[in-house]
DNA sequence: CACATCACG
DNA sequence: ACGTACGTGATGTGT
């Protein structure tokens, strides 16, 4: 039984969401997802459970044989031995409608089941508003959790995802809301662990390293790079720094594994003391039997100097906690520190989410300009690293607008 | 409860 | 030759 003094806090914490809006999207998702069906039973030639992967299976498989036309090896999955029905497998089955049917069926249903349908049952009756748990001991990492309802897992990516980040809204009228995001914070960490010249020479000019890469990758100018573009490459940056093999991204690239193999080599040429970093993180955990991030939090490794695919896993962790780590930590010190200014300077403004890199807050509309500089300031200035640290800071009247 | 899939950083 | 980015949580299926 919660006490009162914890009951209020509830009351003044917590997200605003806009059910009517919801419900809207719920019927047009329910409409999309029916015709949807039909077109997926017309192109499998029968009706079967599209949610039932063996029964997908069987049909992709066994009695359309697509893959045979499409020169796509899927991986083999435990589920009866048969062959993966995910995304990057299905993205490479163009040789018959069905695949791509699944796809969109796959989007719709999951922003509707995960997040249209379900999030109204979070709101509080009596505050108005979802209150989420956020966990500062189940990450590995030292990152915070969040669940019942996760809300660190809002979709963004996909223009029909953001239509559910448009029903986030402040507590009344009156209010605004803030998003504070930290500009790749993590990369901003691996130049200040590797002090890699090119990755300090583009921070110091606050350039933008994930833009740099898609260019690379895509070979197009870098005032050619598109939004999806950029999303590939900062996907390469991270598997590349966190030790992602040429097999996966080829898949990722959509190129053999030769031209992947071709790409790793120069990537860590033109950033050799990225991989110098990976070597020193892998040095230490095995030399002290845990990763450690730039505060002294520890993660220690068992596996990390035994054998075989655990081993491989733990020296994935091994070079990804320090960074990961590193990044959580800068942020909950600047969590620290503003909740400290908003109660010493007596502000009305909240802070009600934090999504690894970005801190949203639910401010009067007279706070703004103050809360706008406050939280910069703050989150920019709570440590001094090898390079800037840049926070970007977007006011709205819903999570979409002031991102 | 394990697994596959997919939402986010 | 093996296995091959990391960290989470929610959902539906199937044992």
């Amino acid at each position: 039984m919660p006490t009162a003094e914890v009951l209020s806090t509830i009351e003044q914490n917590g997200v605003r969401i806009d059910v009517a809006g919801l419900e809207k999207i719920s019927e047009e998702f329910e409409e999309r997802l029916k015709a949807l069906s039909d077109r997926i039973y017309e192109a499998a030639e029968e009706t079967f459970n599209i949610n039932s992967i063996i029964e997908l299976q069987s049909i992709l498989y066994d009695k359309l044989e697509i893959h045979k036309q499409c020169k796509v090896k899927p991986k083999k999955i435990k589920l009866g031995n048969k062959m993966s029905t995910d995304e990057e497998t299905l993205e490479k089955m163009q040789a018959h409608p069905l695949p791509e049917l699944i796809l969109q069926y796959r989007e719709l249903n999951k922003l509707k089941n995960t997040y249209v349908d379900q999030l109204p049952a979070f709101v509080n009756p009596d505050s108005n508003r979802i209150h989420s748990s956020f966990r500062q001991t189940v990450a590995a990492t030292g990152r915070l959790a969040s669940d019942n309802p996760n809300l660190q897992n809002i979709p963004i990516r996909t223009e029909e995802g953001r239509r559910i980040r448009h029903v986030f809204i402040p507590s009344n009228d009156n209010h605004v809301l803030v998003s504070a995001d930290y500009s790749q914070i993590e990369l901003r960490v691996v130049a200040h662990f590797s002090k890699d010249p090119t990755f300090m020479a583009a921070y110091r000019q606050n350039l933008d390293i994930h833009a740099l890469t898609a260019a690379t990758i895509f070979e197009v100018p870098e005032d050619g790079v598109t939004r999806e573009m950029r999303a590939k490459a900062k996907e390469v940056n991270f598997g590349l720094i966190y030790r992602m093999g040429p097999e996966r991204l080829s898949l990722i690239t959509h190129t053999s594994k030769t031209e992947a193999k071709g790409f790793i080599e120069r990537y860590f040429q033109k950033y050799a003391t990225i991989h110098t970093l990976q070597e020193h993180f892998l040095k230490q955990a095995r030399k002290q039997g845990y990763a450690q991030t730039l505060m002294g939090r520890r993660r220690y490794l068992p596996a990390i100097n035994g054998r075989g695919l655990h081993r491989r896993m733990a020296e994935g962790a091994a070079v990804n906690t320090p960074i990961q780590g590193t990044a959580a930590e800068i942020i909950k010190l600047a969590m620290s520190a503003i909740q400290k200014r908003l109660q010493r300077e007596r502000l009305k403004t909240k802070m009600i989410l934090s999504v690894h890199d970005e801190l949203v807050f639910d401010t009067p509309h007279h706070e703004e300009e103050i809360i706008v500089s406050l939280v910069k300031q703050e989150m920019e200035q709570v440590i001094t690293l090898e390079v800037p640290l840049v926070v970007d800071v977007g006011v709205g009247a819903n999570w979409l607008e002031a991102h």
